[in-house]
DNA sequence: CAACAAGTTGACGTTTACGTAAAGGGAAGC
DNA sequence: GCTTCCCTTTACGTAAACGTCAACTTGTTG
């Protein structure tokens, strides 16, 4: 059940350097024996979130914020509002990212089109090259 | 119909130098008046796909190969072939953002949910001890 | 027991994407 | 003519997120 730092390396395909770092950073923090650092899936899973955040572009002191949401009971009056102001402005963020994706996904399609019509131009060409020296 | 780096800084809400540095890295190239830079719509335009590829995490370096497929043209066969992998490439990695955001948003979801109860815990505290004020 | 693999802690280096002066040009207004 | 903007280039500084040694400890295997 528990992991090895290059255990969650392989799997995350990220180096140990990158997860020591993260620790560093306040983003995990494994049980150890002795010095050796050891990850229960709860480790795994922050892990895990980690990288989906810096897919989106988060960086690591914004997943750790992000982190935070996920116990509000240790917060008070005050912090729970600001946590609710950090989620709205999270969703708006991935709404706008969302909205960016979609017209991307639409451009790389005319992208795509535009390069096979090149393609079949370049190819074409190239059957009359080839039909030409086929000729001769 | 022309723009100054002051007017698309303003804009875009990016610094003059932010503007200047993207061109330092081949990804604009406006027309000049002496020294000083006039932007096209098209310039326009180009700023702004930099800033969405920024948005969803892109390096400069990636849009600006991104760009690149504006023009198929351009390529030989082998470079057509290089484009459809990119494209390809860039899709996967949408789709993944994609549920990425969709996985999120949920959490997000019951984020919100944890700290309304919380507040509301918090405030029916407050209410008692309002409660208990008003009543000594 | 020697060697080797895998882990550790510094500590300095690197890339990306600008920020931040410094020093100056050119036109517009008083 | 002087000041005031807005623009310019040059150049060094910086934050984030690791990469890359170096030097060392800790099992474990031949």
């Amino acid at each position: 059940m528990p992991y090895s730092i290059s255990d969650l390396a392989k799997e995350f395909d990220v180096t140990p350097r990158a997860i020591r770092f993260y620790e560093e950073q306040g983003l995990l923090n494994p049980e150890r024996r002795g010095q050796t650092r050891i990850y229960s899936p709860s480790d795994r899973v922050r892990l895990k979130l980690i990288l989906r955040g810096k897919r989106l572009g988060f960086t690591l002191e914004e997943s750790r914020t992000l982190f935070e949401l996920y116990d509000p009971s240790s917060g008070n009056r005050r912090q729970l509002e600001t946590m609710l102001e950090t989620i709205d402005r999270h969703r708006t963020h991935l709404a706008q990212q969302l909205h960016d994706i979609q017209v991307m996904m639409l451009e790389l399609d005319e992208a795509e089109t535009r390069c096979a019509r090149a393609l079949e131009a370049a190819g074409s060409a190239e059957n009359n090259k080839n039909i030409a020296s086929t000729e001769g």
